[in-house]
DNA sequence: ATGACTGTCTACCATTTGGTAAGTGACCAC
DNA sequence: GTGGTCACTTACCAAATGGTAGACAGTCAT
């Protein structure tokens, strides 16, 4: 399952057959089959999997942390540390999310809770007078494309002459938490 | 050809057959090869298209735009604009640029000016005070992260009850000048 | 009229794909 | 020891994939 959620987020899905995944594994395609039942039921199972991990770390994140601004930045040093730990584990379920039908609505229904409870977050914090006013999802969505851009456009930052790592990481975390800063911080003027 | 840009930027490339491609054309995939020679000549051809498009767009949002500030708002104008009238602009690149080899280097060889253009141009405004000083790489970066993921990510927008619309794009907008702001407004503390 | 060229089609082909069927050996309860 | 389950294999298969070969019709210069 480690070796599918890697293939799967690297090379996607629709890239990735049975026979190559078993190849790489040293075993046959019937294992994997045996195993999963279908490809639907590996990628089923890579799907929960993934999700149940990306909640567990972002969960430990903010455990102890107190709300507000602290628990942003926890959640944002989290995320850049998977993005460089475990890259595959944020591109495999961006991957499975752009399937279509059924798989894009199983992984909305299994990360809705993460994205509701960012937002309810981010909602007490406005409320509180700890974070600016405004439209969460807006924010939640800027930032969440922030990470997940950099992981699938790892690419890109080759172009640049930049590598994910975690100097890189540690730099774009601090753009981003500058970024956020600005969307949320309270308007002192 | 753009139907080739739209389902490659919808589906991906691997998951996209030149049959079902040709079915939904209405042609059979030998009139397809016949013009392009091979699958590969069609995504060359498709990403040359594409990048060029995009550069033209870009270009024509700066021209005449006083530098600094006002031509990053061009830009992301232009670059939200895009991301609502030709979303399989920038999927498709990205698409291609998560091929491998020599997919990825030839995308990159193609945006390669348009990525240049933008850092110098940052550069030159953190010289001469415009902009904050500090690497503009991490900007274009984040920036890019958040228009590309928009467009990527569109199912994540769906479960937050957003689609990709003008008013969205326009809030989203609003935020990733505010997120550019802070992070290039020259300290005049 | 005719020959060349162009665009499309039908007819194939080899390979790859996800998936099924049937076996084989290891282990384990009884 | 024997039956049963487990993990995995080999042997297939039908469909789909990218690609080739050749026929057929329209256009156009000569």
């Amino acid at each position: 399952m480690r070796a599918a959620t890697v293939a799967f987020a690297e090379r996607g899905v629709a890239g990735t057959s049975l026979d190559l995944l078993a190849a790489e594994l040293g075993v046959t395609k019937q294992t994997i089959l045996y195993h999963f039942g279908s490809k639907g039921g590996l990628i089923e199972a890579v799907l929960a999997r993934a999700a149940e991990d990306l909640a567990a770390e972002l969960e430990a994140a903010v455990v102890g942390v107190e709300p507000g601004w602290p628990s942003v930045e926890a959640v944002v040093r989290a995320s850049f540390g998977l993005a460089v730990r475990r890259p595959e584990l944020l591109g495999v379920l961006r991957e499975i999310a752009r399937l279509g039908s059924p798989w894009s609505e199983s992984a909305l229904d299994l990360l809705q809770p993460l994205i509701d409870r960012a937002i309810v977050a981010l909602e007490h914090g406005m409320e509180a007078g700890l974070f600016q006013a405004g439209d969460p999802r807006l924010i939640l969505v800027s930032a969440y494309a922030v990470v997940s851009g950099v992981v699938a456009d790892s690419e890109l930052l080759r172009a640049m002459g930049m590598r994910l790592d975690l100097r890189t990481a540690a730099g774009l975390r601090r753009t981003l938490l500058s970024f956020l800063g600005a969307a949320l911080a309270p308007t002192r003027s």
